[in-house]
DNA sequence: TTGTACGCGTTATCAA
DNA sequence: TTGATAACGCGTACAA
């Protein structure tokens, strides 16, 4: 039947009403009378009319409702994250407001044809980790004019940053080790770069994950000597392997480890009791995120709580008040140490 | 300074050519000489254009190049299933060929503005599991003419519908159980409903997750009398305290337990291990899914294999296909039953 | 409370 | 290879 689908203008001729009357009757902006407001109602009914198309509304409106995120890896090893995706639930819930949802873009997208920072209609970008060779598209977002927000990169000068004292509160950690009298202490460390094989870090690395890096200076700031064994990446499985290097060589084992997030610390735990030793009388242990990790009970890991969702929140937050013509602030988040069962006093 | 930002007929004007050809320029879409394009480029330049903008290319189109997927509860919650991340990298890969890019959407988000089905300018839809309430903002979706496609869900009559064999395969896995010799067995389910609390399964159960329904009558149909614990979701945590209260009475304790999931197998493992038995060798236990379960090693579980990605890039054929006027099918997805080193004969 | 008039920025079509 | 023209469908001053 239809040739053609209803618009906004069928709808008021139907009803005899100005097309402005009728765009007035679905966005509510303005008082309509009862009236009105029914028959064009029952106009657009009878047309098969289901609202404004938000295509077109957004043309007008100069305003898409869509915020990009970009990742620099496959959403499948993004989202094994469970700090990144807490971070979305924070994004998502700080933009749901601007009626504003979330489409995901990835840096480097190989895919011929996806979508990317410049050909999407976004009202705004928040870059996620990003990765230097983000700085082009970058650059060519701002020349748009649209409002950007890192988390936990360096994007320049002009664009606000949502980030973690990494540093300070690792070394935290570290110094409750001290206190406790740890003297032998070994780091499981984050991949130092995208790529990343595992293996023992010989100081000569060049880092190009800054939550790596930093994390390991602030361990180094109490321990200067501390030998520290890089993952492959954040998981169970690499927490092991880092776990079994680090404590190969019986004759100098240490008698804590610290690794650089909380799922490293479930597989060091794990190779701990693999060894025969025990969490954490014989070995202490910390993590950092401060997730919930599925499946460690009765262990409750000894950590630094980031505030994960509030990162997100706070992302959501600068974008929003971008949109609004307000200018937003960097922010440095702390993370909150947490004592847990995992660790103690050395053994004598 | 700039008092509006510069549009393509302002480039065109610049640069002494009409806005169609200007236009050309960018997409590419018709030849233009060496020197028309470059005279557009430098105009371009020279004002600070950036490129058609996404919004009105959008509207002239007709395409946004944007899919949206739609979930039933907090992006945090979702992507705790593994399974559910990899389709969605096969989804994102299916859809970037059309140059599109997934919108994440969540059914029943209570927050005023935040968008919706209806308000978002979508090209298609993808449907996760989604619940019955959806069927509604469904309906005018569909009344829009955009394509929709469901995961994991029965939408009705002309919805494409991607889905799994899972009461078939349940059934296969419960046969190895049976060839094993296996007599007595009992079942790890899934939860029943949103907001289940973990317990027996005393057959009055009102089933809303189809998943959890069909895998238990797929159980059912090799043992039907085996009895079924439901745990509150998917997870390692969960289906410790499934096998707990299955392992719980000494005198009935099965020789095998079939887990509706990966992570709920990994789980009851963890269960039969702490009641001092021994997987295989005393207990058997099989999974569902197919995932790599992170820290479960050296196990590797029996289980049906299930093509999560292949069930994402389907979708999103789906819906490429429905974009181009064709019609989609729906489609369901097998299985393959793996055995890993987690099932053995029962204990003499 | 309703209507008029215009512009949002682009691109498809067709003719030159 | 280029240009003129006409939508695309809506929102919103402003006037009545």
């Amino acid at each position: 039947m239809s040739t053609r689908r209803a618009t906004i203008a069928d709808v008021a001729r139907e009803a005899g009403v100005s097309p402005s009357t009728a765009s007035v009757v679905f966005s509510g902006k303005t008082p309509v009378s009862d009236a009105t407001k029914q028959r064009v109602r029952d106009a657009a009914a009878s047309l098969g009319y289901t609202g404004p198309d938000p295509r077109a509304a957004s043309l007008r409106r100069g305003r898409s409702g869509i915020v990009g995120v970009v990742f620099e890896e496959h959403l499948g090893r993004t989202f094994q994250d469970p700090v990144k995706i807490l971070m979305m639930d924070g994004l998502t819930a700080a933009v749901a407001p601007l009626g504003a949802g979330l489409l995901l873009l990835r840096d480097r997208d190989e895919t011929a044809g996806a979508p990317t920072l410049t050909t999407a209609p976004l009202d705004a970008a928040v870059l996620v980790g990003c990765s230097g060779m983000l700085r082009e598209s970058l650059d060519a977002v701002r020349a748009r004019g649209i409002p950007v927000v890192v988390i936990e990169g360096d994007a320049g000068e002009g664009v606000p940053q949502i980030d973690l004292d990494n540093r300070d509160a690792q070394r935290r950690a570290l110094a409750h080790l001290r206190a406790l009298g740890h003297e032998r202490v070994a780091i499981a460390a984050l991949p130092v770069r995208a790529g990343w094989e595992r293996g023992w870090l010989d100081g000569t690395e060049r880092f190009t994950i800054d939550v790596t890096r930093d994390r390991l200076a602030g361990a180094r700031d109490e321990y200067p000597d501390a030998p520290a064994f890089a993952a492959a990446a954040s998981s169970i499985d690499e927490g092991l392997l880092a776990g079994r290097a680090i404590l190969a060589d019986a004759d100098h084992r240490p008698t804590a480890i610290a690794a650089q997030s909380d799922l490293l610390a479930a597989g060091v735990v794990r190779a701990v009791e693999e060894a025969g030793l025990r969490v954490p009388e014989d070995v202490s242990v910390t993590g950092f995120d401060g997730i919930v990790v599925d499946g460690l009970a009765p262990y409750e890991l000894t950590t630094l709580v980031q505030p994960a969702v509030e990162k997100g929140r706070a992302a959501g937050e600068a974008v929003a008040a971008m949109l609004a013509g307000e200018d937003a602030a960097s922010l440095r988040f702390t993370c909150v140490f947490r004592v847990g069962n995992t660790t103690a006093p050395p053994p004598d």
